[in-house]
RNA sequence: GGAGGGAUAGCGAAGUGGUCAAACGCGGCAGACUGUAAAUCUGUUCCUUCGGGUUCCAUGGUUCAAAUCCAUGUCCCUCCA
């Protein structure tokens, strides 16, 4: 059985995803693009040696910082760790939905090897290499980054890609307003926690990773180190950047995946736990 | 007490007689997604039965026409006492 934990930041997910994997003696992979990466634990509320109680965690901490590890590599590794428990529960955590869409979808990604530069074409050029390579391409033409990316595609399709696996997504939510106020929360435990001395260590020794400018609670911080923002902005950029995130999140999972989607009960995460437990017995039967 | 400056949509902020339901930014909401995805990008944001309706502190006034001009009031800010 294969089952996947989706969900906005902060939800809970990483606490179902223990749970469920008891019950089901189940191995946990992680999908979450930020979480591959070594010594970046903090301000990815990554799961704590003591929380994981004996359960089996793969693909968290398999790359350094340093690296620039992408959905292709993520690709590759969870397929050969699929291969490899083939015969065991397989649980799925994280936020990064095209991470989970590559790992359970036809998706087809190549060796690159178009390094051609396209840095001096204006975005309406791009657009129009673009439909010259296909007509009906639907990249809207002020997103340089995947026009670029279309053009050095080999392969593409019209086809919605086919699943893979036939996994069992579950989804956590709960009301906006209070997704917002824990995510608000969240971000000062983090701060408690040491945050900021967790990204200062690598500021200080001047590392400038793909991971460390993209990953929120990270980029914001090496901002106020530049003394670009003052304190109290950076940590208002954190929690405002993390809710965005949120928001996408959902459009993503919405959109892109088969979800069900369960509201969380905060009050007695038991009950939320049976209601999924529910769902995947019924589902199975 | 005296002299100035200001009150604009959820917030910040343009606009100084008609082309203003009102630029722009933020926030909110919605959406796209096959190699930076915690990324990148898009749409929308007074109400509406989509005909229209009601706005720019309040009330009166000038005008064919007012967010814009005048009067009074209320509140806020700066300076002088």
């Amino acid at each position: 059985m294969i089952l996947a934990i989706v969900g906005p930041t902060g939800v809970g997910k990483t606490k179902l995803s223990i749970e469920l994997a008891k019950k089901y003696n189940a191995i946990i992979l992680n999908c979450d693009a930020m979480q591959v990466y070594n010594s970046l634990n903090i301000g990815t509320a990554k799961v704590k040696e003591e929380e994981k109680e004996g359960i089996p965690h793969f693909l968290f901490d398999i790359a350094p910082v340093t690296q620039n590890y992408t959905v292709f590599d993520y690709q590759k590794d969870v397929r050969k760790l699929l291969d490899k428990y083939y015969d065991r529960n397989i649980i799925f955590v994280g936020g990064t939905g095209l991470y989970l869409k590559a790992a359970l979808y036809d998706y087809h990604f190549e060796e690159e090897n178009n390094y051609f530069d396209y840095s001096n074409f204006s975005n309406e050029q791009l657009y129009k290499e673009c439909l010259i390579k296909d007509p009906n391409c639907s990249i809207h033409m002020n997103n340089r980054r995947r026009l670029i990316r279309f053009l050095m595609r080999k392969n593409y399709s019209d086809e919605a890609p086919k699943s893979l696996y036939d996994a069992i997504i579950i989804g956590l939510t709960t009301e906006r307003e209070n997704l917002y106020s824990i995510i608000n929360q969240r971000v000062d435990q983090m701060v408690l926690d040491g945050l900021e001395n967790e990204v200062r260590a690598f500021y200080d020794n001047h590392i400038e990773s793909k991971a460390l400018k993209t990953a929120i609670g990270y980029k914001e911080f090496y901002e106020y180190f530049g003394q670009l923002i003052s304190y109290e902005e950076c940590i208002d950029k954190i929690k405002k950047n993390s809710r965005h995130y949120a928001k996408r999140q959902y459009t993503f999972f919405r959109h892109q995946l088969p979800v069900e989607w369960f509201s969380v009960n905060y009050a007695d995460f038991n009950e939320t736990i049976d209601k999924v437990i529910n769902y995947i017995e019924n589902k199975n039967y």
